[in-house]
DNA sequence: TAAGTTAATGCAACAATGTTGCAAAATATT
DNA sequence: AATATTTTGCAACATTGTTGCATTAACTTA
């Protein structure tokens, strides 16, 4: 399983470097979604910010990572779920951010509903963010 | 219509200010969502900058708008719908970001679909962000 | 409406966050 | 192993958001 970062990496055409084998690492190992500050936090003065900034954004980029849309201007970002097996990625998401604890869960395994839009409006993608209390401080 | 924003100010406890009065009459006449910057870039230079963020702080405390959740770490303030009328607020949103005009709707009329969650989640707050073409542009 | 009281504003200084160019270092390629 | 490519770290900068405090404006009461 450890090993999926590399050919993750690989697979996307990306150098293996230490700061990306230790970021995606931290992702996987999050049971939530991560803020750079997390990241910076978790990895302390190992890598230098401009590189946690431009790993999150080739990570993006390449479908690994998605953002999370928030309402308190906090940029979240949450591994794909397909990431280690499929390049295909930016489907629907539900997220689910917790108001006791703060925590960010990416429910891959939500339906995300249909929305019934005005005439002439097109939808591409839908994103869902419910808050309320997590299974853990419910 | 327009002295309208004058009770809804009093309404809601807050002193009638030349700042007031000119932020919240940007978000009446605007068709979409509003970021700082932009009411920054349509006050002028008129109210200073903090002016411009206690201001929309206070609007938010006071359900007159409400933030609007977006993936690309930009923040945007839409007019409650029921800010004019009624002191209500807070409910569940869906707003629609157009890929290629960038404007931000906040759709009142479409039904918020309910979610179903995992075990131990309780949601109080849904918000769903819908991204595609607008009916201008599609 | 004039005096006193309360609240909002502007300024300055600061903190946090994000961006860019470029030389040095690490990774990949042959 | 040598070369070419990519990534990193540093420095400097730009943007965005916050806080304290004196000044100013708005509200209240008589």
């Amino acid at each position: 399983m450890l090993h999926g970062i590399n050919e993750t990496l690989k697979r996307n055409q990306l150098s293996i470097t230490d700061s990306r084998k230790k970021i995606l690492e931290l992702f996987v190992r999050a049971s939530g979604a991560l803020a750079h500050a997390d990241i910076e936090n978790q990895s302390g003065t190992e890598f230098d910010r401009v590189t946690i900034y431009r790993t999150l954004q080739t990570f993006v980029e390449k479908g690994i990572i998605h953002t999370i849309p928030t309402a308190d201007n906090s940029v979240r970002y949450a591994l794909c779920k397909d990431a280690c097996t499929e390049g295909h990625h930016h489907d629907d998401h539900v997220h689910f951010m917790c108001d006791d604890c703060g925590k960010t869960y990416c429910l891959d395994h939500v339906t995300v509903p249909a929305v019934a839009l005005p005439k002439g409006f097109q939808a591409t993608q839908t994103d869902v963010i419910v808050s309320g209390k997590c299974m853990n401080c419910a």
